[in-house]
DNA sequence: CAACCGTCGGCAAACGTTTGCCCATCGGGT
DNA sequence: ACCCGATGGGCAAACGTTTGCCGACGGTTG
């Protein structure tokens, strides 16, 4: 269990000063091929892999970013945490998984452990209310997924648009009154969801029951089925997949045929969406590909060769028709 | 986007040398209290944080750990993860999740880019062969998991004795000749468990078919559900959770009943295992306990107060009962 | 031949923290 | 009056790397 090379012992072993092996590793061109290659020779010889906290202290930046979630147990932040990873890896960045446990302290805590250390961070699904989040922000550099902030970069996933979409099928399905299962009242999304559904609803001659809220998760399922059958309706679309299996949970215990007797829609399409049988129709969202943009922004934000400015990506969501949905049931008109 | 504190600041706040704030801050008892009351007063109007950067040069230890899983989306890696992580973070440790993409080129790249950043590494169902796992073992500290090396430390989780346990549980239901769908050759876990199922049959006069190798993911299963079916056995045991639930997918594409016709028993109890309809019966592998018992040896040997040896832990597993198993159906006997 | 330029290598400072060592002060025992 | 130990605080070195600056050398231009 040796001392890991150093610079130094390159620098020795080939002969020359630190800053030239220190030059000869980084910045291509800045010394005589030849040493260069004397350098590299030995580098690689002794396994020479540079300390990043040696280059932190010195550069001032760690090449480490935050990722912060509130339940890594949760498999909507598998594809986040998938995607932020390969992109930050990609550009040779190394990423600390933080679990806020669903906690604001805990959240705040690790932001204010983790600063002096990253260069930055993407919040996934912050807990933080707005005026907390507003300033961290000005903390240190950070992109959110799924939650705005004002002048700050970060993405969105248009779930609520998949929703309409969600809608519609239902009603071209013959689904005349549906309900919204629907999640946390400080979920973002969840307005956002409830606003479009309305129009939508109106639109499209559907009548719309907002439901809960619940939260996502499947021990909630069963409350948000016996409401939904409570209401009467004949389709449910569930704030999340989690949610959706829960339903399905309860739905089957009770003996009501899905899609016989109700449609079931859920969303995100998380692992195990078509695992579950009837499969489950959901509104796919692009998980990964969001990991990856928050990251892209990061990156551009972290650049200081970059012009700077805040963008927001919205990226759009598909409908997956699995056997959870199907026709509305014929219904008794008095 | 101020700068963050640094000990300097802390120390000039309060009027202090910057040893004296360290110390303060770090070594209870070291300076007189009330000069300690005031640094520690003065950070935390500061809101200052420690650079790990800094500390990790002074001290050489990073209070970071790698991390390293085959595949980051499977979902067998996110119990040990979440376990790891919980009691590392308990610690005061940070760990970097490395993807090593199932190569065992990626897996080294990331050891050796690591090795002067961490203090030491996690190796979970590690892909390197023993060589080279014997020689990394050599560098630095590292705990394996599901992966035996001599003369160091590890966990195992006795997947065997569950399989065994299992053959047990589809005797008892009346099945006389069962399927073991194996994983890879170059899997330790495989090879235990193939040893134990040829005792384990013998002792129960149970005729146990091995197929495979197959890939642990769903989509090798059809290929192993069709080898049994072509065996003509009347249960199969997967090596693992993912390769049950392509073997039910391909089971009820054929309209094989489960459990009426074909008992299914998978391994670990990942999540999705009661999802899927019926439920999975599955041998259950305490994953988070299994990461959490990886970390706490990491932490023991980090511990330069600590004797030393090296421990092999070994975590029980339990069968899960759920609807894949069923009594044996009635053979015609020739 | 002088002035200049480009190339390449080295020196040393800086980053933030910890810690071995030393010094000043103070209280108490002879 | 003297010494001693304990207590509390500061100085400075060290960790590994990057980078601004300088200097040496050789070649080109006027």
């Amino acid at each position: 269990m040796t001392r890991p090379p150093t610079l130094r012992d390159v620098a020795a072993a080939s002969g020359v000063a630190i800053s030239t092996a220190s030059r000869a590793l980084t910045k291509p061109g800045r010394v005589n091929e030849r040493t260069a290659i004397r350098v590299r020779e030995a580098a690689r010889e002794l396994g020479y892999a540079p300390s990043l906290s040696g280059r932190a202290l010195s550069s001032g930046r760690t090449r480490m970013v935050a990722l912060v979630v509130p339940d890594v147990t949760n498999p909507y932040f598998f594809g986040i945490v998938r995607g932020t990873a390969a992109r930050l890896r990609a550009d040779g960045y190394v990423h600390v998984l933080v679990d806020a446990e669903e906690s604001v302290e805990a959240e705040e805590r690790a932001l204010r452990a983790l600063r002096p250390t990253v260069d930055g961070a993407v919040l996934a699904a912050s807990r933080l209310d707005d005026d907390r989040l507003t300033a961290w922000s000005h903390e240190f550099p950070m992109v959110t997924v799924n939650r705005p902030v004002p002048d700050q970069s970060g993405v969105l996933v248009d779930t609520a648009g998949g929703t309409g979409q969600a809608l519609a099928h239902l009603a071209s399905l013959g689904h005349r009154r549906v309900a919204y299962a629907g999640g946390p009242r400080a979920s973002w999304s969840d307005r956002r969801r409830r606003a479009v559904l309305r129009t939508a609803a109106k639109r499209l001659g559907v009548e719309v029951v907002g439901l809960g809220p619940f939260v996502p998760r499947r021990e909630d399922g069963p409350a948000a089925a016996d409401a939904a059958l409570h209401e009467g309706v004949t389709a449910v679309l569930a704030f999340d997949d989690l949610l959706a299996f829960g339903i399905l949970d309860r739905l089957a215990e009770r003996g009501i045929d899905v899609p016989g007797s109700m449609s079931v829609v859920g969303c995100d399409d998380v692992f195990g969406a078509d695992l579950v049988r009837p499969g489950l129709t959901t509104i796919a969202a692009p998980l990964e590909r969001a990991g990856h943009a928050a990251a892209d922004l990061l990156l551009a934000r972290l650049d200081p060769a970059h012009p700077g400015g805040t963008v927001t990506v919205e990226l759009p969501t598909h409908l997956v028709i699995r056997g959870s949905t199907g026709t509305a049931p014929l219904r008794v008109v008095r």
